[in-house]
DNA sequence: TAGATTGTTAATCGATTAACAATC
DNA sequence: TAGATTGTTAATCGATTAACAATC
C-alpha cells in the first residue's frame, strides 16, 4: 500500500522516464545506483529524484542507494505495467495503423483487442494481428469485451461525438491523437491528449530562436 | 520587435494551443474575444491568458478585448508558422511514413524536403510526394539542400550516432520519436522529444487510479 | 565505527492567480 | 461619461532545490 492520495502530475509524468532509464541500467547489469549517479545520467537533481520516489514510499536504503531491479519493479507496479487494460483503437488511417503496429501496448499495461474504422474498404484488413472492424460494430464489441481504454486516431470533427458514445459504452480512458482537445467535461475519465502538431510548433519556435540568435552574433 | 529574451517554456508550450483555439474561433467568424471568454473556452484562468500574451507585448485593447484574427496572426508569427524550415525525416517505417503523411508541416513553419531509410527495399518508394532515399545519401543531400530540422523515427540504438552526424551536417533542430532521450549535450541545438510510450504509461497510471477508486466506493 | 546516502524538513525559486489602476 | 477589460504589480501557491539528521 503506497502513501497515495494525490501525487502531483509533475511527478507522475516523470515516472515513465525513470522506468526507462532503470530498464536500461538493468539491461546493462547495474545492481545499485545512488540518487546522485542517477541524477547525472538523467540530468535531474538528486534531490528531485529522492523527493519523487518518496511520494510512494522508501524504496532506497541509507548508505547504499537504490536497488535497480527492485526500484524498476516498484515503479512499474505504480504505473500499472502488469495490468492488461483492454484497449480499442478507433481510426485505422496512417497514424492509427502506425500506432497499432509501432506501440508495444502489452509492456505498458494495455492490451489492444480491437481496431475500428468508418471506411468499409478497410474492414477485414489485418493490422498487428487484429482485423479492422467497421465502426458500426463498436457497440456490440464493447458489450461483449468491455474494453476500458480507447485510442482515438480520428478527425477532429468526430472526436467529441465518438468519445461520448464510448464513455456510454464503458470506456474510462482516452489516448487522443485527434486535433481536438478532448478535455474535461467528464468526471472519472482519464484523457491523455497527444498533440503532435503542437509539439512540432514548439520545435519551430525553438528553431526560430536559435537561428535568429546566431544571426545576431 | 517583441520583449523577447527568455520566455518561460511553460508559456511557450501553451502558445500552440492558443493558436489552435483562435483558429477555430476565426473559422467560426468570431471577431473579438475577452480573456474571460477565452479562459472559459480553454479552461484556463483569464489572468493566465493575459499574463501569457503580455510576455510578447500588448495584443489587446482595454475595454474591448482581443481581436481574434490579429491575435492569431501575432502568435503565429511568434511561433514561426510563416517560416519554411527545410526538414528531413529519417526512418520510413510505420511511424515515419505516418508522420510524413499525417502531419501538415507547411502550416507549422516547416517544409518536408527529404525522407531517408536504411532499408534499400524502400528506396524509390514515394511517400507524401517525396521519394524515399537511402541513408547513405543524407550527406550529399544536406550539402546540397541545407535542411535545418530533422525528424527522427529510428530505433533507439542508432539515434545518438545519427543525431551526431546530422549536427555536423548543419541540422539545428530535432523532432525525436525514437525511444532514446536525445537530450542536451549539444549547445544551440533544439530537441523536442516525443515519447509516445511514456505518454501511454501516464494514461495507464491514470486508468489504474480511477478504476481502483471506483472499486473502493 | 566511519562513510555513504537516504528520507524528510526547510528555503528558494518560479509559475499561477488575484487585484486594481490605466485606458479604450 | 460610464462600463468593460486590459496590462501589470502584488499575493499565493506549488514545485524544485538545499540541507541535514537518521540510519544502513
Amino acid at each position: 500500500m503506497s502513501k497515495n492520495g494525490s501525487i502531483s502530475s509533475s511527478v507522475i509524468k516523470r515516472l515513465p522516464r525513470y522506468y526507462r532509464f532503470l530498464g536500461e541500467l538493468e539491461k546493462q547489469g547495474v545492481d545499485r545506483i545512488s540518487s546522485r549517479e542517477l541524477s547525472e545520467l538523467m540530468k535531474l537533481t538528486a534531490s528531485q529524484i529522492r523527493q519523487d520516489l518518496n511520494c510512494f514510499g522508501g524504496f532506497g536504503q541509507q548508505g547504499y542507494g537504490y536497488h535497480v531491479e527492485d526500484l524498476r519493479k516498484e515503479i512499474g507496479k505504480i504505473l500499472g505495467v502488469d495490468r492488461h487494460f483492454k484497449t480499442i483503437l478507433i481510426g485505422a488511417g496512417n497514424l492509427g495503423k502506425a500506432i497499432a503496429m509501432h506501440i508495444n501496448f502489452e509492456t505498458r499495461g494495455c492490451s489492444l483487442i480491437g481496431i475500428f474504422d468508418v471506411n468499409p474498404k478497410l474492414t477485414g484488413e489485418v493490422v498487428s494481428d487484429i482485423p479492422i472492424r467497421h465502426t458500426d460494430e463498436i457497440e456490440k464489441f464493447c458489450e461483449k469485451n468491455s474494453p476500458v481504454v480507447a485510442v482515438l486516431c480520428i478527425p477532429k470533427a468526430n472526436t467529441q461525438e465518438i468519445a461520448d458514445k464510448l464513455v456510454s459504452l464503458g470506456i474510462k480512458a482516452f489516448w487522443n491523437f485527434s486535433h481536438y482537445d478532448l478535455s474535461i467535461d467528464y468526471d472519472n475519465i482519464v484523457v491523455e491528449n497527444v498533440h503532435l502538431g503542437d509539439s512540432l510548433l514548439t520545435l519551430t519556435y525553438g528553431t526560430n530562436i536559435i537561428t535568429d540568435t546566431e544571426d545576431e552574433d
